[in-house]
DNA sequence: GACTTATCGTGAATTTATTCACAGAAAGAG
DNA sequence: CTCTTTCTGTGAATAAATTCACGATAAGTC
């Protein structure tokens, strides 16, 4: 497997090449790590645990780069996601239309109000929570995001793994337990913040 | 300074206080370690580097711990802040009043969209995106954080840099760059989605 | 007060990550 | 076709981060 840090910023490469796809054909190692904030040599060794075979002095061809990439990382299929929790952050996931063409279909939400479900306008399929289980696994939904209250993101994570999802997004603050072979990640805005004036 | 990755836990273990606090007043390095997803080992690393003292078989005091870190991070005081780009995400981050129990002073929104600034409810004012660098000098703003779509990312970070801001937080999946003195911290949604199904 | 136990602090060992240095490959110039 | 330039790929060197091992300390127990 990837180390980790290669494999986060190889996903962050993945990302700049989508937005420049347009662009010339040929981004070098200098370039992007002048994007991202890293040196050449860093993101030549990246690329380099992925057995890419491309030479020559114009860099790498976008998207021969993007193709390799996408399979390395798992990233040439959509993957089907849900958003539980559908308060301010999490309605404003749920209308955020780039997911999709970032390779992320959000094929559910769900809530614990009833009658926020009622009045939520949205393309997306929303649902009480209390049919999580049964929508995650008909729907075989694979990454659950995270947005309620820090004291029900436990729960929430619980019933998330029980019903299958292989990976999670928590933007509450709590931190939760999963078991080991469920990828998680912490989204905390309050840690990042503290971060930023740690380091002023 | 701190070593990064330690600086960074030493935030997590902060936030944890916070919220423990009422709780009995010892924590240990098992029990931080176990919340945060790492080793023990590792937890006392990261505090012995701050000169703590503190000793004994009940681990380490909350409140001392806290004071202490709040030193060593520069947290013991509020930051003021501010958020440009009143969409969907930005709005709901000027409305999350956690940020002030945790030390940060929102005290200003903005956004291009006149329409946008007349309609927002807040407690907190908001400004047309052309009054940025006056509001910012004059209120001694030390922290932007950026909800702009990302072709407009770089441009408001240039602005909020000129206008003497020392950290951003960026939301936009833009690369921005800013000069070295000014801290910079990317909370990139797509690359976190990205990285969590490429460890599935 | 001696004994037990849970916990910390930290130097040393190990692992992981980054940086360097340079050979090798292709594109373009003359 | 040869020379120059601008890249990549990668083994070796360096630096950073984590893990281990264990002595030291204080709280609780008898
Ligand atoms: N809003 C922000 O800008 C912001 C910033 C930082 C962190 N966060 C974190 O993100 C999370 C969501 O924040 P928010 O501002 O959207 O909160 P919110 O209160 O607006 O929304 C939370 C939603 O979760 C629902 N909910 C509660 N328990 C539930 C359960 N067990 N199952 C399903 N749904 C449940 C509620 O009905 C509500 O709609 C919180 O953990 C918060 O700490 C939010
Ligand atoms: N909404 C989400 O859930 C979500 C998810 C992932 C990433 N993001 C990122 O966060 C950012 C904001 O997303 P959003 O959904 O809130 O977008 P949005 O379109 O709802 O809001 C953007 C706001 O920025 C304002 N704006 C545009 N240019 C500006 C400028 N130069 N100065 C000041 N204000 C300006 C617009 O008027 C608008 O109000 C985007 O970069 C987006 O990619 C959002």
């Amino acid at each position: 497997m990837l180390p980790t840090n290669t494999a986060e910023r190889l996903c962050k490469i993945y990302g700049i090449l989508q937005m420049i796809k347009k662009d010339s054909g040929y981004v070098s190692s200098k370039e992007l790590a002048s994007m991202m904030g890293t040196t050449d040599f860093t993101i030549r060794k990246d690329i380099s645990a992925l057995n890419l075979v491309s030479f020559g002095r114009r860099g790498y061809h976008i998207g021969e780069l993007s193709s390799v990439l996408g399979k390395a990382l798992q990233l040439s299929r959509p993957y089907r996601s849900c958003i539980v929790g559908l308060g301010r952050l999490g309605s404003a996931l749920l209308d955020y239309e780039s997911f999709r063409g970032d390779g992320f279909d959000i094929v559910a939400g769900f809530d614990s109000n009833i009658n926020k479900i009622e009045r939520i306008r949205t393309q997306i399929a929303v649902y009480p929570v209390s049919e999580l289980d049964q929508v995650v696994k008909n729907k075989s939904i694979e990454v659950g995001i995270i947005a309620v209250p820090h004291n029900s993101a436990q729960e929430v994570a619980t019933t998330l793994v029980k019903s299958g999802v292989k990976g999670i997004l928590n933007f509450s603050p709590a931190q939760i337990k999963v078991p080991s072979e469920v990828v998680l990640y912490n989204m905390d805005f309050t840690s990042a913040l503290r971060f930023v004036v740690s380091q002023i």
